[in-house]
DNA sequence: CTGAAAGCGCTAACAG
DNA sequence: CTGTTAGCGCTTTCAG
């Protein structure tokens, strides 16, 4: 439903622009200018005149035309798969976030993992003169990224490493975060563990996956291939992980999943099945997204230090945007263990 | 830690310009730019040519070159307070997606309820020759909305109309809202319900209550203010609202948040409390946001039509964008259930 | 210290 | 149907 109450005629003011300044100041543009980017070389008085008539016309350099002289729009793209998967909404915020607190905008783009949306996002950014370009999760094929190369624009990659490549990257140590599941089960006494992987043809997956089998083996704990399940980072592959767990017949008291998502499908499965958490099962996630702290119980969970990773990449961004062209290097991040309410020590059925 | 492996020299390939279009193709480049945007008043023979250099280039317009010129740069901006907010990524997701099939990219910005940055942000987009701004949430305060206005940018308000601006407003018909879940839960046999409200200064929180009310009186139920806790959007909110519901001694067998962040701190507080959802509470939330079908019990609430109101949004842009100037119009989008397992008959303890 | 002039890449009259 | 010209708003030599 659409109404028009009426028609507003409108002013319809145009924004000032340099000449307009430089006549009410009384001097030329190129003037002008020069107040405006390094306020050096210009006499104190003619500045002063400059600078007021900035003020009164609320003059603001108009930033396309900046862009399209300097070869730099001061923009920042982004490209994540999926805006509303929770991990990548903080990807977004803090990306953002960096960039505002640096003087400049961000363009979003999701891709919905569609390799001809992600070309056509990539080239509108180049078309826009962008500073760099945020690349979030990208498909392997790395067709695109060699295209961003080309054309010397400054390019980041977050969360997998592409070191083959030479291209810059941020990069958690998946492998730390495995461990460090691993080692919150074990110390708790949970000697029957699971794991719910993401696909592991993502080598993050597979590291993840190796840094928590290697504790397990160190304390003397088996983990065969059958105690692990593949998921795909969804929800409901999570809540299909458990009855996978329960047909066996063989015990468990404590599940790793490889992301929240996933770890969430587990806890309401298990919760559905009348299963206690924590405990009879302790449930372990990973990435930290808001929403481990909004149910019940709680979740455990390995953080992603989203924020740092972002500010990291906007560092190497503007790292390549300075002399010496494109630096080729890898970030690499350390995750944490978060404890909360659905882990529990084994045995203790309150 | 940032280690640099080596340094690869880049080669820095220009991207084609409407002028190497112009050489490659033998023609002037107004030529080259009558084929790319209008097509008619060229001999088909030149176009084939000129089309084919374009191909061989692989040439695509300069889009801050196409801005500058055109006043209008092909991007919209979308402000809203906070991405991280489980509704408001929403607008960012449908948001961006709506326009991307549009042809134009979006730039987002975050508030983060601080009127500095949102006035900076939106100089930002103004200096950008912005299509049109979306702004979600506004503080009251209208400034900046006088702002744009004068500046002849279209822009539409989502989700909060500011009618007596004359401003265009995509809006929820948020009295319906209150009146679904009030009938909800009547039809399920409560009686003595209870509603956890948002801020009361904000009016679609009041327009809410006043649906809810008059559903509660039309079937002789009394709400008595006493019934009813303020609370802030928040979580923590939720939480305190049980408290309160406990304190005063009556009992309560369902309740309704007028968001869902809000209604899952009330699951959990219940749950923490021992009291069985929804046996012994019903609880009713509102917005639709995605967890709450990943918790346990999913929740029943109002869904709140996003996606449909970002595409009226950014109808109502483009359509300020022809001829005309802007438009004042009111679109008003309709909520409905979600029933989940939150909710259930009243009196029925399993 | 300051102004004039050129040009970033593109579009839009205006001639021809 | 096509080329020339001018200019969007800004920065940057190059003179002075």
């Amino acid at each position: 439903m659409v109404t028009f109450p009426e028609t507003i005629p409108q002013a319809g003011i145009e924004m000032a622009s340099i000449k307009d300044v430089a006549k009410l100041s009384g001097v030329s543009v190129s003037t002008v200018s020069r107040v405006i980017n390094r306020g050096a070389d210009v006499d104190n008085r003619t500045r002063d005149r400059v600078l007021a008539a900035i003020a009164k016309l609320e003059y603001k350099p108009n930033l396309l035309a900046k862009g399209l002289r300097g070869k730099k729009g001061n923009i920042i793209g982004l490209i994540v798969p999926e805006i509303l998967d929770h991990a990548f909404v903080s990807i977004v915020d803090s990306t953002i976030d960096t960039a505002h607190e640096n003087g400049y905008n961000v363009i979003v783009g999701s891709t919905h993992n569609d390799p001809d949306l992600e070309e056509k996002f990539i080239d509108d950014l180049l078309r826009r003169n962008v500073n760099g370009i945020v690349f979030s999760r990208v498909s392997d094929e790395s067709r695109v990224l060699k295209k961003i190369q080309k054309m010397n624009v400054p390019i980041v990659i977050i969360d997998r490493a592409l070191e083959k490549e030479g291209i810059p990257s941020v990069v958690l140590d998946n492998y730390e975060a495995g461990r460090l599941s691993a080692q919150h089960l074990v110390e708790l006494g949970h000697r029957e563990v699971r794991c719910v992987t993401g696909s592991l043809k993502i080598s993050l997956c597979r590291d993840r996956l190796r840094g928590f089998k290697d504790v397990l083996r160190e304390n003397g704990l088996e983990c065969p291939d059958a105690d692990t399940v593949e998921g795909d980072f969804k929800f409901k592959s999570g809540m299909d992980a458990v009855d996978r767990f329960c047909e066996d017949g063989k015990r468990f008291s404590a599940v790793w999943a490889q992301n929240d998502m996933m770890a969430l499908g587990i806890i309401k499965r298990c919760l559905t099945k009348g299963m206690r958490i924590p405990e009879e099962v302790s449930v372990v996630g990973m990435d930290d997204i808001s929403i481990c702290e909004y149910i019940a119980p709680s979740l455990t969970t390995i953080h992603y230090p989203f924020k740092e990773m972002c500010e990291k990449a906007f560092e190497l961004i503007v790292r390549q945007n300075g002399e010496g062209g494109p630096e080729d290097a890898i970030a690499l991040l350390e995750p944490y263990l978060v404890k909360r309410d659905s882990t529990g020590p084994f045995g203790v059925k309150t």
